[in-house]
RNA sequence: GCCGCCGUAGCUCAGUGGUAGAGCGCAUCCUUGGUAAGGCUGAGGUCCGGAGUUCAAUCCUCCGCGGCGGCACCA
């Protein structure tokens, strides 16, 4: 007996692969592609389970689909940018550069010892300068196409930190980091104009087949189209003469507006609280308004009556007052609305607080028009339209097309479709990204970056000891020579979103070493991903930039794919278990030792013994201590084992839990699968048990279809608990005489099935068995059908729906033959007695139910 | 508030319109020359609750309850 030692096996084969090239992506290849990709990793300097799971999920795909045939594309590269390094320099007084390269070679190491299946070659770092130079090439690309401009908008502030923070940095309220409260503030910013693409993502998303629901719906609300009416009405006196334009997705219930409202950053809003200091409080006082959940949830509804008077659109004789409402958006439609209170929750809060009319226009069925009214709840339900002159009796969406169609024929409106999708404000004031690569000219305006001096480069030396743009503060680097007319000019010291640098990488690694940002021969064989592999918490941001950015840098001719991802998996989260102490302090799983004392568990540092609490399992983080390394496994099972566990206990899109005692159990099955392989191809001495030859051939075959279908249903779970009665099959089958051949068989596909997974032990076996080219180049096992079909069935029998007995049928028999065989069956008859048999049901190699009263 | 997902053994979770499962834990026993262990056997379930469809519902439909996630004054 030879122990498997992983800590001998794994480098060794790594090694092996290293120098054979094996993962190496041709380019060109006749063989079909396959494009595996994980969402590149931020080089926080560690690995956590967390990734290995990510990446070993890729990887099982990858090492899958090269020995089914094709040629895979499966890189490796860095999400570099962002604010760790900043911070790391903030704090620690560090060169972010140093500090974030020192962490790739860290973590690339790691990520190496995973054993996945990379070709290395084209690794990738967004903050290379050979990178971003090719980023800032396409951004003046679109800029010149008018897809990149600036504008002055509201803006998410952290006063602390002083810059723009994006959406998702601010948590309740604040910043993310600074905890200050965040403020909106005008700023003139960068923005993508992803909304000029708004329809085509949306339709896009229903060619997108093998995405989950889910990212596609969250996309789809994210995106949100709607259809309506953009409505113009006359002011009544005094007003400005161009009117106020409205939009709304309800022009069915026009008659049933009692007011209209405009957003407090309205230009209306700003003029008439430039002329009364009223107004301009009341503005100013709602514009302070919080952003966090709670301060929105709670928002009461303020107003302020302006005094205008419009005129109703279809009823010139109705006049209806204009208001300033703090629930209205600016960046929303029109930034004005009509409101309808019977009909909408929000008009409603409104009208009853400010004491506006309400009126009903829309009669559900079965009330009566003079009874119904409206009280706290307003009614959004179907109905017909009433108290509406011509679009009396009509149906809610009758009454829409009506509406749209009448304002369109009096020139006072017209159909329109509206998306909730906004620019993406790209802009960041921080040291450490891509620059945004213009020249501010004091003559000249904003000019471009000349070509030839591309890249522009970060300095070396920023001083990120104070809050602000360390690039604003630099002393030199922002003056420039103006490229158009030579004068003295500045840099922009903005640089771009981090989501920017991750919204194109996948189209670089089909040639990372390309003099164009992207190689279209390169790209037009590789692209699109076939499989792309991440985080569900990049379902909106990063996966609509990366469509949207394909989309764009198609249309300036540099790609010829639309659609970035023709496959896209989400994983679930890697948890553990959190431990306390009795002071409250977080205690890292390393120290604690676990005592099962019945069915109870108790824990305890393991070097003093004292009592910590067992927590609930959470997502690993720092902050709880219950970050699991890579490393810590490997150094114990190897990295097979840690890789089998995180795929076996959980269906990948779900979270899965880190225990010890489950990656003991991957432990277990490797050496298991080890000693079948230490034990060599001779059966049991004797004559050759036929039957039972021909049981483990079966066992093997089934093996090959369950794991290979569950492999391609991402089943890795289904996958790993295949492989473990599969290796019970071939243990048991060594109590009797096999044939050495079905043994050999066994062993053979054993290996191959296991080598996605645990592709170091399937070398070390596959080698064992005297075979001498490596696993990885091995093709997949293909199964005989004949040998999967089971010729017999085991048939349950019910009587009224419950399970009485039992019939062994040969497969496919008929209904007259299974019910033969049941009525011939002792138990069963005598269940039945005295009872009259009034119908059986036959499902062929299912299941029989005889129905008797 | 809107949308989505989930609820199955002590724990973590598979699964299926037709015999309720795995890993871990627990209990019993065996082995102690596969020993940084290994193996046998076993106990343990109102499949969240209720109604409906069906010959048959853990599964499908509807209504609840509980947990999680996304969006959120989007007119």
């Amino acid at each position: 007996m030879v122990r498997y030692n992983p800590k001998e096996v794994e480098p060794r084969w790594r090694a092996a692969w290293d120098e054979a090239e094996v993962f190496r992506a041709e380019t060109g290849s006749p063989k079909p592609k396959y494009y595996v990709l994980e969402m590149f990793p931020y080089p926080s300097g560690s690995l956590h389970v967390g990734h290995a799971r990510n990446y070993a999920m890729g990887d099982v795909v990858a090492r899958f689909k090269r020995a089914r045939g094709f040629n895979v594309l499966h890189p490796m590269g860095w999400d570099a940018f962002g604010l760790p390094a900043e911070n790391a320099a903030a704090e620690r007084g560090v060169d972010p550069a140093a500090w974030t390269w020192d962490n790739i070679a860290r973590m690339r190491e790691e990520l190496k010892r995973l054993g996945l299946s990379i070709d290395w070659t084209r690794e990738l770092a967004t903050c290379d300068p050979a990178y971003y130079g090719h980023q800032q090439a396409w951004f003046l690309e679109l800029l010149e196409r008018g897809l990149v401009y600036r504008k002055e908008g509201l803006v998410n502030w952290d006063p602390v930190d002083m810059t723009v923070l994006a959406n998702e940095q601010v948590i309740d309220g604040r910043g993310w980091r600074s905890g200050a409260v965040v403020e909106r503030r005008k700023l003139t910013q960068w923005f993508l104009r992803i909304t000029d693409y708004a329809e085509e993502l949306l339709q896009g998303l229903a060619g997108l087949d093998r995405w989950p629901d889910k990212v596609r719906l969250m996309q789809e609300n994210w995106i949100g189209k709607s259809q309506g009416l953009r409505l113009t009405f006359r002011f009544a006196g005094d007003g400005p003469a161009e009117g106020l334009c409205v939009y709304t997705t309800r022009p069915d219930t026009l008659y049933g507006a009692s007011f209209l409202a405009v957003a407090p950053d309205h230009p209306l809003a700003d003029s008439l609280a430039a002329a009364d200091p009223a107004v301009a409080a009341f503005v100013a006082q709602v514009r302070k308004g919080g952003t966090s959940e709670a301060e929105i949830e709670s928002a009461e509804k303020l107003g302020w009556d302006t005094g205008l008077r419009v005129l109703h659109p279809f009823d010139k004789t109705r006049e209806i007052p204009v208001w300033i409402a703090n629930f209205v958006l600016m960046d929303y439609g029109t930034g004005a609305i009509f409101g309808c209170p019977a009909h909408d929750q929000r008009d409603l809060d409104f009208a009853r607080k400010y004491d506006l009319r309400v009126t009903p226009v829309v009669l559900p069925s079965g009330e009566d028009p003079i009874l119904f009214h409206v009280k706290h709840e307003a009614y959004v339900g179907p109905g017909r339209i009433y108290n509406s002159e011509f679009l009396d009796g009509l149906e809610i969406e009758e009454a829409k097309a009506a509406a749209v169609a009448r304002a369109e024929a009096d020139g006072i409106g017209e159909g329109a479709t509206v998306y909730r999708l906004r620019d993406w404000g790209v802009a960041r004031q921080r040291g450490w990204g891509c620059p945004i690569p213009v020249i501010h000219c004091q003559t000249c305006g904003v000019v471009p970056t000349p070509p030839e001096q591309l890249p522009v480069r970060l300095p070396e030396g920023l001083d990120f000891s104070k809050p602000g743009n360390p690039l604003a503060r630099h002393p030199t680097w922002k003056h420039a020579v103006c490229p158009a007319c030579g004068g003295q000019a500045e840099r922009e010291t903005d640089t771009l979103d981090t989501f920017v640098d991750s919204s194109w990488y996948f189209a670089r690694f089909p040639d990372p070493a390309a003099a164009m940002p992207i190689d279209a021969a390169a790209a037009d064989y590789w692209l699109p991903v076939d499989q792309y592999i991440g985080g569900v918490e990049h379902a909106v941001l990063h996966l609509l930039y990366a469509r949207f950015v394909t989309r764009a840098l198609a249309d300036e001719g540099m790609l010829t794919v639309r659609e970035p991802f023709a496959g896209l998996f989400t994983q679930g989260m890697v948890t553990h278990e959190t431990y306390r102490r009795q002071s409250g302090e977080w205690v890292e799983p390393g120290v604690v030792d676990i005592r099962s004392e019945g069915a109870t568990r108790r824990a305890v540092i393991t070097a003093t013994g004292e009592p910590v609490q067992i927590g609930e399992a959470e997502k690993m983080s720092k902050s709880k201590r219950n970050v699991v390394a890579p490393a810590d496994i490997a150094d114990v099972y190897g990295v097979d084992a840690a890789r089998l566990f995180v795929l076996s206990d959980s269906p990948p899109e779900r979270d899965v839990q880190w225990t010890s005692t489950g990656v003991e159990g991957a432990w277990r099955l490797i050496n298991r699968i080890w000693a079948e392989f230490d034990e060599g191809v001779t059966g049991a001495a004797g004559e050759i048990d036929d039957s039972a030859t021909r049981e483990l051939r079966r066992a093997t075959h089934k093996a090959i279809k369950a794991v290979t279908e569950s492999i391609e249903g991402f089943r890795f779970n289904s996958a790993v608990a295949r492989l473990y009665e599969f290796v019970a099959a071939v243990r048991n089958a060594r109590a009797a005489a096999v044939s050495p051949a079905a043994r050999r068989e066994a062993l053979g596909v054993l290996a191959r099935l296991v080598a996605p997974f645990a592709p170091h032990l399937a070398e070390e076996c596959w080698r064992t068995l005297g075979e001498s080219g490596l696993i990885a180049l091995a093709s997949w096992p293909q199964w005989e059908q004949a040998l999967v079909e089971d010729d017999e069935r085991l048939l349950p029998v019910q009587i009224n729906g419950k399970r009485r007995g039992e019939v062994r049928a040969p497969a496919g028999a008929s209904s007259e033959e299974v019910e033969k065989l049941v009525f011939g069956n002792a138990e069963i008859v005598q269940r039945l007695e005295g009872l009259t048999v009034r119908k059986v049901i036959v499902v062929t190699d299912r299941i029989v139910n005889v129905v008797a009263g």
